[in-house]
RNA sequence: GCUCGGAUGGUGGAAUGGUAGACACGCAAGACUUAAAAUCUUGUGGCCAUUAUAGGCUGUGCGGGUUCAAGUCCCGCUCCGAGUACCA
């Protein structure tokens, strides 16, 4: 019988799915094991054979755990909100629920076929109402809560107003969009109105005026993650800075609790590092300025020990400030610059890197001279980052002082023997000069010395001030979860949670309204209670992923996002594999989400994602054929020197090991049907280079394609033995028959012909040091993800196995025990083959035992001074004494030593023996 | 600019400081076959030597260092990749 993989692994789904062989239910008696995948955004191109990598590594890892006795939670499910299935419907007016629901089933299709180990039976999908119901349950407990600095958690609302009637802001610090205080009398004296909009400052999920991305591509804002160099990540449209108001969430809030959390997370160390940066903490202080009009205004640094080098001061064109800080003859010029900057899209501003800038014709007084310091408008300095304005130090700041240079501005230096004659001096090391009070001391000392004083005279305090932001929360399109908020007066109120979900409703068109408006203002009757509007935004992507991985631990519940008992089963995720891409994005929200959910006691872990893998990307591997100029010649790799070609994308699926299908390639296309060759060996020879796996670059491969031609189990060796897990490589078919003949292999074990030739005698030593080395190494290697190495101990385990002969049920039935997280389909049709009922899925996994491992002789290599390594065989059991006098008794007898005396031998425990001459 | 990775045969890649190149692809030779494909066996870093064997030298991007011993540790470079970017 041959290893039929085609019967084999359709015969096995099939029987996962009539014995629900992976579903899974809380059980005390087991541990529990969560092993969670980022689940995939559904596109139209379906699956390519890069997307399941990261599957595959947590299905193994899934299946390993499970064969060690763990209760096992492995679900998988849809983000099946955003913005291609919107942009599909608005070209084709094919409602994206259907679109939608299309692309899931190919992709389950597809998943199918892999045989991977989910409980179906958990899916979730984002846009399904039972599922949103809980996204939007989130944004209502979002509203009505603030953020207590001091116990450093969210806590309701309802508590803050009680506070605000007795004390008001007294003793209070609260996380807040701007500064405020307030009596008790004046909170009581304010109208409901009034009321609420002071309430805005404080929520936790609130209504913002902020400087937002704006697409005016997509008709949409985006958040800081969904934009890259000036473009919008999805489609890669141009994006403008607009001050509007949007809903937010204080994200900010979290910074600290966010950056701590990272300590205690098994994460790699860049993807901590790149969420540091995103974060990115800075310790400095805030200053008050005063200017020559009397007017206050605060500005941020971080190095108050330049505060003598000080030589004027920069505001961002966006800024409040500016109106303040205009003096009336200036008022045109700062008009135009402001107007022109406000045009330039942000990535003409990142192109665009030389200086400019005007002068406000105001001036700031210098808190410890009394200087006057001149004010200056210029869109280096950013309107979202600190305040907005700053003290500019040209000796000290590289973009100080380009500007200073640029407008003759003068240039202190402060530290004493730098040379700021060609540029600034940034280092934050060397002594003071030039500074008054902090004359003497060292940069490290000046810092904080400069901003005590600052608080002692009162002029500023310490901050604390992060990059992160808070999360700019609508979206100005229909294909998202609606949110759950109506107007009164002008000021929105939540839905009562009875009356969640509230349903995404139709609409006749995607596009905005003729007068502007998000696509839900074209809705009919989208009202509630007695008429009342209903929010027309919807939420962003990452609404409905920031809390999935909850819903996944009870995804039928009705009555919560997760009840107590199972969320105090399943807790947290032991391990969730996904891409880097998410890293400042999802991964950044989901733990602030998570710690909201914490601070409400509905989960119970404050961290989401105990340890974290990152699979690296697949890169396509493009083959390419060489035309002859002018002609429809076609000459081989080796031999285009010789003649003017252009190099042709040829479809890698007619390409094996480099040889072209000369047939297929005339049926490829009618423009080649009667293409001539220059052929070499009788060969076609393709070139080939690393691209991006793209359709244009016809270097797409299907999983499917691969599965048909070699099975799944094939594919999903491959794939891991492709290199390690985390590192980007390019999928290239040629090798993968490697794999398969692995399989084989192990098939012919088994069967020799049509008969299954078992044995029930004692294993050999032989046998069985093969098996244990396997179970050693593979053991090691799940552990640590080093999937590769593991795929290739197999092969040698095989290899031996195949050379002794062996076919005893002992050995092979622990062999295919360690193959099933890897092959699961063969495993089962082995484990059967063996005698064995149910599901190899419910074995055990084999214990390693050292014993097997000894040898009764060891080769020890023995080396002269490090160099020219000769070998002497040992018994195992022999002493390092009897071995350094075994190799000394060669002195004289042998080459080796070129009868010097050796001064040390040194024995190794790793079997070498090191003679120094 | 900053941060983090990486550099090992023709290719993908192995190597808790201890015989570098496991395993696989490719290639070459052989077996089977009328032939090819498939399959199996053997060989395969480079250079040198030899009828053959045994062998020698060299070798992990470059230059130093530590060590009995360095792909691995330390210092200084070069190149490549990823992320991030006027964050005061």
């Amino acid at each position: 019988m041959d290893y039929n993989f085609r019967e084999i692994e359709k015969r096995w789904q099939q029987y996962w799915v009539e014995n629900k062989t992976y579903k899974v239910t809380e059980d005390s008696s087991k541990p529990k094991f969560y092993v969670l995948d980022m689940f995939p955004y559904p596109s139209g191109a379906g699956l390519h054979v890069g997307h399941p990598l990261g599957y595959i590594a947590s299905d193994i890892y899934s299946r390993y755990k499970r064969l060690q006795g763990f209760n096992v939670l492995h679900p998988m499910g849809y983000d099946a909100y955003g913005l291609p299935a919107e942009q599909y419907a608005i070209q084709t007016g094919q409602h994206p629920a259907v679109t939608t629901e299309n692309n899931i089933r190919r992709y389950r299709e597809q998943l199918d076929k892999i045989g991977f180990s989910y409980d179906w039976s958990r899916e979730v999908r984002t846009c399904d109402p039972d599922y949103y119901k809980w996204t939007q349950w989130a944004f209502i407990q979002m509203f009505h809560s603030y953020y207590c600095n001091q116990a450093k958690q969210a806590r309701p609302i309802y508590e803050l107003i009680e506070v605000f009637a007795e004390q008001g802001t007294a003793g209070l610090d609260l996380a807040s969009t701007e500064p405020m205080e307030f009596t008790a009398e004046e909170w009581n004296g304010k109208t409901e109105k009034e009321q609420q909009e002071i309430l805005m400052n404080y929520r936790i999920a609130y209504l913002g005026d902020t400087m937002v991305n704006w697409s005016p591509d997509l008709g949409t804002v985006l958040a800081n993650d969904e934009v890259s160099e000036g473009l919008s990540i999805r489609g890669g449209y141009p994006v403008e800075q607009r001050r509007m108001r949007q809903w937010c969430l204080r994200v900010s809030a979290y910074a600290e609790r966010l950056l701590e959390g990272l300590d205690s997370i098994d994460w790699s160390d860049s993807l901590k590092e790149t969420q540091r940066n995103w974060i990115g903490r800075s310790e400095g202080a805030v200053m008050h300025f005063t200017a020559s009009n009397d007017f206050t205004f605060d500005i941020f640094t971080t190095r108050a020990d330049t505060i003598f080098g000080v030589t004027f001061m920069v505001l961002a064109p966006e800024s409040e400030l500016v109106d303040q800080l205009t003096s009336e003859e200036q008022c045109p010029a700062v008009k135009d610059y402001v107007e022109k900057t406000k045009k330039k899209t942000e990535r003409e501003r990142i192109a665009d890197r030389s200086v400019s800038g005007v002068f406000s014709g105001s001036y700031a007084i210098h808190p410890f001279t009394g200087e006057q310091i001149p004010i200056w408008i210029s869109d280096y300095v950013l309107a979202g980052y600190g305040t907005g304005a700053i003290m500019a130090v040209p000796g000290h700041d590289s973009r100080d002082y380009a500007f200073a240079k640029h407008f003759n501005l003068p240039i202190i230096p402060l530290i004493e023997g730098c040379d700021i004659s060609e540029e600034s001096f940034d280092a934050k090391e060397g002594i003071m000069m030039n500074s008054g009070f902090l004359n003497g001391m060292t940069v490290k000392q000046a810092i904080p010395a400069a901003i005590d004083e600052v608080e002692k005279q009162r002029l500023g305090y310490r901050k604390i001030n992060y990059r992160l932001r808070d999360a700019i929360f609508s979206r100005q399109r229909y294909w998202g979860e609606p949110f759950p908020v109506y107007y009164k007066d002008g000021m929105p109120y939540t839905l009562d949670e009875s009356e969640l979900p509230l349903e995404l409703p139709e609409v006749d068109k995607y596009l905005p309204t003729e007068t502007g408006e998000p696509p839900l203002g074209r809705a009919k009757n989208w009202t509630i209670k007695e008429g009342y509007p209903l929010e027309l935004n919807t939420m962003p992507g990452f609404a409905g992923s920031s809390a999935y991985y909850l819903r996944y631990m009870d995804p039928h519940n009705s009555e919560a996002l997760v009840s107590e008992k199972a969320n105090n089963y399943w807790r947290d995720v032991d391990l969730y594999i996904g891409g880097t891409e998410h890293a400042t994005g999802h991964l950044v929200y989901s733990r602030f989400w998570n710690k909201f959910l914490f601070d409400l006691s509905v989960s119970c872990e404050e961290e989401p994602f105990k340890k974290l893998v990152n699979q690296g990307m697949i890169q396509g591997r493009s083959n390419f054929v060489y035309r002859i100029k002018g002609t429809n010649t076609f000459v081989s790799y080796n031999l285009k020197e010789e003649h003017d070609v252009t190099p042709i994308h040829v479809d890698v699926n007619i390409v094996h090991n480099d040889l072209l299908d000369i047939d297929a390639f005339r049926e490829w296309s009618p423009e080649y049907t009667s293409a001539e060759f220059i052929l070499e060996n009788g060969k076609y020879v393709c070139g080939w280079a690393i691209e991006k796996m793209s359709k244009s670059m016809y270097n797409v491969v299907n999983p499917d394609d691969i599965v048909e031609k070699y099975g799944a189990d094939t594919l999903r060796l491959y794939e891991m033995f492709l290199g390690p897990l985390e590192q980007s490589k390019p999928w290239d078919t040629n090798g993968i028959d490697g794999v398969h003949r692995f399989l084989r292999k192990v098939w012919n074990l088994f069967y020799k012909g049509d008969d299954l030739l078992l044995s029930d005698e004692e294993p050999s030593k032989d046998e069985l040091k093969a098996l244990h080395k396997l179970i050693k190494k593979v053991t090691y290697d799940i552990e640590h993800f080093s999937y590769n190495t593991s795929v290739s101990a197999f092969m040698i385990c095989a290899n031996d196995l195949t050379s002794l002969k062996c076919n005893k049920r002992a050995i092979l039935s622990e062999l295919v025990v360690c193959l099933a997280p890897f092959a699961p389909h063969i495993s089962e049709e082995l484990w059967h083959a063996l005698g064995n009922d149910g599901s190899v899925c419910d074995a055990e996994w084999p214990e390693f035992n050292e014993e097997y491992l000894k040898e009764d002789a060891f080769p020890y290599a023995i080396s002269f001074n490090g160099k020219s390594r000769y070998v002497l065989e040992f018994p195992a059991d022999a002493t390092n004494e009897e071995i350094e006098a075994a190799v000394l008794a060669h002195q004289n007898s042998q080459k080796w030593m070129d009868g010097k005396t050796p001064k040390k031998v040194i024995i190794v425990p790793k079997k070498i023996v090191n003679v120094v001459l």
